[in-house]
RNA sequence: GGAUGGGUGGCCGAGUGGUCGAAGGCGACGGUCUUGAAAACCGUUGACGUUUAACAGCGUCCGGGGGUUCGAAUCCCUCCCCAUCCGCCA
């Protein structure tokens, strides 16, 4: 949520921004609100003022007939502070409501555009895409052939977009934790199992909508939980609520977590196999830092998302992501999408990481601060996230990128200290 | 899930329904003293909103929500959380 005073007072700034966005607010609407607001807070501070004072000259009544005088003062006053309490409740309530709608501004640079394909490629991975000289086969064939991703066991078991993973896809899936995390500790950041589930006023913060008609949220019933999309929403909201101090920032957190995803609507589209599945496991990297750290913040995360695929050896590029495609938190994200060389046609690129700098906006929600020692007040921090391995599109780029003319995918280098082979033959069928 | 006891400022800890934003202590910060430090002494020390050019006011906040009352940290209801014991369980 952005702040509503910026809002009003930069009124232009913001409409731009969300026309830029595709997003309709009705700023009518919201102004009236404000206005009123804005009449309402002096007038119900000045009134509860007034019942104060008669209060406390109560206990210092000469005589009875005073006091009961001062009484019946008194409870007026009070009754109309509730009754303008009750109106600014309300107003308050449609306000948010509307404000919450308003995505985050967009930092100058993101390209301006509707929606994906305006997306800018701004980098090239170190890994050239591979030329096969034998027909490729998709992730779908190859795990099925080397025995280690069951789709058809997780249909009978879950339904559709639910997978096994067995034998050497276990160990690929353990595999690419550890590396990541490795590689994370490494990096400064303290690693984090979180829980799989979150309460719905923590996802709302974070900026998901855990109910309603198209919501990629699955919810516990008769609860006030949701399962994660992402650990996003469990490490941002760890700190909801709290003052930091400034020496803290910025604190980095690694998550391990399951991501649970409806994908309500997004059936057909690419997505074969374990594209998009509605389960996988994710180590997710979070940041908190001071607003002036936060920009350099989102080109360390998008470095080490690099250097992540870079040593796995998984061709990809980055892409600066348009306005229209930034979603309600981020103020600039980054993209990196690998080479998958069996998705549709000849291959494409299919979006593995993602890393956005969502400035002050989830920070205002969760209300999450940080205090200079011996200075008045407090400010919000900034708010970071990134993807540093999505398990399931990990996956599919390994064994598409790696795949032989045998059928047999070799380990990336990496990952073979865990793993414990070079390469993950087919089943032989005996 | 059952029983009991609790939730007060950065921490510990008082608090009779009316001047309590809340005693006292600790910590932190500033000062006096000291060559320096410690000790001692003095002072300052929450957040949010709002008015003001500023000084300074005003309002709200004692786990959350609701109620009683002219007035609630204090009484009532409810929910949450924590501790201990019991039950259950990986």
């Amino acid at each position: 949520m952005l702040d509503r005073k910026f809002v009003m007072e930069e009124l232009e700034a913001v409409q731009e921004n969300c026309r830029n966005r595709g997003v309709t607010v009705d700023f009518d609407q919201l102004a009236k609100l404000e206005t009123r607001r804005k009449e309402l807070i002096p007038e119900i501070d000045e009134t509860r003022r007034k019942a104060n004072e008669v209060q406390k000259s109560i206990p210092k009544a000469k005589d009875n007939d005073e006091r009961q005088k001062f009484i019946a003062e008194g409870r007026s006053l009070r009754e109309q502070v509730s009754a303008l309490e009750k109106e600014l409740s309300e107003v308050e309530e449609q306000s948010t409501s509307i404000l919450r709608f308003i995505p985050n501004m967009s930092h100058p640079a993101a390209p301006i555009g509707e929606d994906d394909q305006a997306n800018k490629v701004v980098k090239q991975g170190k890994t050239e895409v591979p030329k096969f000289d034998f027909p490729v086969k998709d992730h779908v064939e190859l795990g099925e052939e080397l025995g280690i991703i069951d789709l058809e066991a997780g249909v009978r078991v879950a339904g559709n977009g639910f997978y096994f993973l067995k034998r050497d896809g276990v160990l690929l899936e353990l595999a690419l934790q550890q590396y990541a995390i490795q590689t994370l500790v490494k990096e400064g950041f303290t690693p984090v199992i979180t829980p799989d589930l979150a309460l719905n006023s923590i996802l709302d913060g974070v900026g998901y909508i855990p109910r309603g008609e198209s919501t990629q949220i699955y919810s516990i019933e008769n609860q006030d939980l949701s399962l994660i999309a992402t650990a996003e929403i469990t490490l941002g909201g760890s700190l909801s609520g709290q003052i930091l101090n400034e020496k803290e920032l910025p604190i980095l957190l690694c998550g391990v977590s399951h991501c649970f995803r409806t994908e309500a609507g997004a059936h057909g589209r690419s997505s074969r196999g374990l594209y998009r599945v509605h389960q996988f496991t994710k180590i997710e990297m979070f940041a908190f830092t001071h607003p002036e750290q936060s920009s350099e913040m989102l080109e360390k995360l998008l470095g080490i998302e690099c250097q992540l695929f870079d040593d796995l050896g998984i061709p990809y590029h980055v892409v600066d992501t348009a306005t229209g495609d930034l979603g309600g938190p981020a103020y600039r994200k980054y993209d990196l999408e690998a080479w998958m060389p069996g998705r549709e046609d000849g291959g494409t690129y299919g979006e593995v990481t993602s890393t956005s700098n969502c400035t002050d906006y989830q920070a205002r929600r969760l209300n999450i601060r940080f205090k200079k020692p011996g200075e008045k007040g407090t400010t919000l921090v900034h708010t970071l996230n990134g993807t540093a391995i999505a398990v399931s599109r990990a996956l599919i780029a390994i064994l598409e990128n790696y795949q032989q003319a045998d059928g047999s995918v070799v380990v990336p280098e990496v990952l073979r200290p865990w793993v414990g082979k070079e390469v993950i033959e087919p089943l032989t069928k005996s």
